[in-house]
DNA sequence: TTTATTTTATACCGAATCGCATAATAAAAG
DNA sequence: CTTTTATTATGCGATTCGGTATAAAATAAA
């Protein structure tokens, strides 16, 4: 605790910056997913060696969990940097859709890798359904509270609603980057999605 | 050719009924996902020694694309049976979302195997990729068809965009229930949607 | 019966899997 | 310098992976 921030610890320096190589594991994760990612991909990635990898992560399952947190805390950087707080319902969609298809299409349109890649493991990992759950309470709520800020007027009902289906086209956008379907057909699902959406709360 | 149909052949007959054990593969990958599904967890879920598997349906990722074949056909069955013709836009997304609930929610919540474990190899599987956009582009058109019939007097682009968010509703829909999404909730998210887009149809 | 054909069963292949035990290395603390 | 602590490198170990070669078994056709 002496100092604070910047403790250099006791013993050998780590040759690698744990931010950059945190990265790095959750690209991989996010390209392959959770099952097909083996260790040694990992490994070969990040050029840790496999028992460095461990001793700094833990097991496989773990890393692919700080990931998935990795990858939202990305995300909601990315989004609060971008949306602007007094924007119409449909001009906000359409800002954060798109920003969100920026993420969803880098390097190789791999979507999302907490609805695309682990939504397969759910059954599976207790742990990775719950942290998944836990993500989609979190999404339906954010849209809940900004439609309660920018849609004031509208009946709780159906800024709930709207809050909903905003989730659920998320949910879609990431499963149609991922397909590889066509830019212009998933500018036009973005387009259609925020004008109806914002129907549903200004009638 | 001889006969039609019941072809004997001419070796030795099979032990097995090619239905079941495809019924059975497809509930497998469903459960598990691609990658973390192994020949030899197929071989003990279905009784079949892993060289007969291989000389009946290929190897694995053909297994695989059978099992999404079926997955949909199991599907397009269940809902052919349960949508009426001449329901109401809210009405028949309503008894459409709750008959795929009842799918989805079959044996342990695994929620869709296209959407929620395909998904996950496509960049690493074209083939798979390629099954996926196909399916996601006929869920688009199903629904615009749907719409077509039953709101004809709805402009052209409030067809099509109600189309695409039924659809979107119907991937957000197998998430939340791979993800365990408590029934009420769910519940309420299929009435909240059915509303949504059907009042998109006929303001 | 003999032959042809198909499926099953056994066993094996080399490669890859996750995880760890051990030892060498590098720095700080005493 | 010596001791402590932390990281890296090497390598193994038991298992599992997808796939197949080979032989035994079971039926139809000749």
């Amino acid at each position: 605790m002496s100092k604070a921030g910047q403790t250099r610890g006791r013993g050998r320096p780590r040759k690698f910056d744990e931010r950059a190589v945190r990265q790095t594991i959750m690209e991989t994760f996010w390209q392959k997913g959770y099952a097909a990612t083996s260790l040694d991909d990992l490994s070969k990635a990040t050029g840790l060696v496999r028992p460095s990898l461990y001793a700094a992560f833990g097991n496989k399952e773990e890393m692919f969990l700080r990931a998935m947190d990795d990858f939202v805390i990305r995300v909601q950087g990315d989004l609060n940097r971008q949306v602007p707080r007094d924007a119409s319902p449909e001009d906000a969609l359409r800002i954060i859709y798109t920003a969100m298809l920026e993420i969803y299409s880098r390097a190789q349109a791999r979507g999302c890798l907490v609805f695309s890649t682990a939504v397969a493991e759910a059954p599976a990992h207790p742990e990775i359904r719950s942290r998944l759950a836990q993500r989609l309470v979190q999404t339906d709520t954010q849209f809940r509270r900004l439609f309660d800020h920018i849609a004031p007027d509208a009946p709780e009902g159906a800024r709930q609603a709207a809050a909903e289906m905003a989730a659920a086209v998320l949910h879609s956008l990431g499963l149609r980057v991922r397909a590889g379907t066509e830019a212009d057909d998933v500018h036009g699902f973005i387009a259609n999605a925020a004008r109806s959406i914002a129907a549903g709360l200004t009638p």
